[in-house]
DNA sequence: TCCGTTGTGAAAATGCTGTGAAAGCAGCGG
DNA sequence: CCGCTGCTTTCACAGCATTTTCACAACGGA
């Protein structure tokens, strides 16, 4: 073996970002002991089950990965595999198991595995893999520091997850907040249905769920009431929605400071036809 | 060894979705070809190479992922994959390789390899894994952050599903905005019907069906309203369309700081025979 | 000139989105 | 434990944007 190997290994020391939240199914509870104590001082959440966690359970936990020990699922793990990666394409999934096949391995990748570990391994190779998975991944920037997001007469405060006008609250629930919250950091680009669900509500949207169409409603009454004159949320059939704020059509343009006859661009326009609901 | 091993192993077959393009540094020759061939099988677009690719080559090469052999790049490798990783952040990167140590391998990963593989290795899981981490690496990057493509006077948006002239919308519906992105994304190669149906429908074409005809229609009327003096989609009788930006017949090409005096384009010849709408 | 291919306009079919309301659910106070 | 309350999900329907289909005209190539 040549000369790659007789470098100094130094080890790069793992990056400081967001904490990872990490689940690990596996009854082996010397390795999980292990692996505990270590992402307890990485910083990281860690759950340790020894049995399957139901899809609805670990939507609540809102991961970043997930470590299973295929052995412990039984017979169900390939369907279990399959569900999971199905409803949580988001979820980064890695295998940490006994000996296997080159065929189940394979099969497990295909399935949505993200990686795949053969016991007995060394946890910190285990560690790396999660990072490696789960690298790109920028999950929850805290809220507490995000400065909020204005647009047009909206406030948007990711500390307080609610959004204002004049100061005033615009009195969202949690999901309508989530919503917007989604949109309008989205900065103008068109945001596909199947997306917005998968990150506001945290697993795959059902064919046929009208969900997202519903909140962008009640969103846009609300947005409706408390700033009559601008639009928000505008619809790009067949393919999801776009937030940016727009003087609606026929609102009159109130001055700051009004040097009333200079008037910078009143765009008002007597009878305009009526503007369709939908944009592209 | 208990049940999970026990159900039928049915390899999933790998999706259909946009053909991967990768690099695999190594110099086992029968392995590489076992693999090259496996590649082509799959459709995928690969080089092999004997040595380390400079990183503005690899730029160029426009990949999806690199497989290395990191005993191929000498006492350099880490080096080289410390700057690759920089480099090209979105690259995935696959290391394959011989026998090494649990700290070498965390050394890759932290680096930025998205995974290793030791050597020796069934290409079937090699492919796998290179599928599964261009499936994750796609996820995060998607449309978002394409840059728009720009065609004559035509700007095309994939984060806006929009083309755009002059900056004001052109209109396109998603079908369009497809059919659109399609064409100038083969930049000059003629595409047949079958293909353009097939990528932009998803599934065969029926014979006698005339809907790209009909879409080709819409487009170019959008295209001539908003961007009159090019033309954008050429017919080739028999096989299909191509797309170029090219400046119609008649019309006058108007410097960028227009001299004044002679009027804003007043765009044709007097009677121009009409232009065959038919390329060849 | 003839035949198959492509352009065109419009009708017909499809299926997406907006909407109001009812049904499900979780948390809470009594 | 019960019923209330507010939020979320589901449903059915109306309206209409988009897509598909069709018949026919125009055209390209031999």
């Amino acid at each position: 073996m040549d000369t790659w190997t007789s470098r100094p290994e130094t080890v790069r020391p793992s990056s400081p970002a967001a904490p990872l939240r990490i689940a690990v199914i596996d009854t082996d509870s010397g390795f999980v002991q292990v692996l505990a104590k270590r992402m307890g001082r990485l910083g990281w959440e860690h759950h340790v089950r020894p049995a399957a966690i139901p899809v609805d359970q670990l939507v609540a936990l809102r991961l970043s990965a997930l470590v299973v020990d295929l052995s412990v699922l039984g017979p169900q793990a390939w369907e279990y595999l399959d569900q999971v990666a199905q409803d949580l394409p988001g979820l980064a999934i890695v295998i940490c198991t006994g000996r296997s096949s080159v065929a189940q391995r394979v099969r497990g990748l295909r399935a949505g595995a993200d990686d795949w570990l053969t016991k007995p391994c060394h946890p910190e190779e285990l560690i790396a893999r999660i990072e490696a998975v789960s690298r790109r991944r920028r999950r929850t920037e805290s809220r507490a520091d995000a400065e909020p997001v204005r647009a047009g007469e909206l406030e948007i405060r990711a500390d307080q997850f609610q959004a204002f006008v004049d100061g005033a609250s615009i009195d969202l629930t949690r999901r309508e907040f989530e919503l917007i919250e989604l949109l309008a950091g989205a900065e103008g680009r068109v945001l596909e249905r199947e997306e917005i669900y998968q990150r506001v509500w945290g697993y795959a949207m059902a064919r046929g769920d009208r969900s997202v169409d519903v909140f962008v409603r009640k969103l846009r009454q609300k947005l409706e009431k408390a700033s009559a004159d601008w639009r928000y949320i505008h619809t790009h059939f067949g393919v999801g929605y776009r937030f940016a704020p727009e003087l609606a059509e026929g609102a009159i343009v109130v001055p700051d400071a009004p040097p009333a006859d200079l008037a910078p661009a009143p765009r008002v326009a007597a009878e305009q036809p009526p503007v369709p609901l939908t944009a592209r």
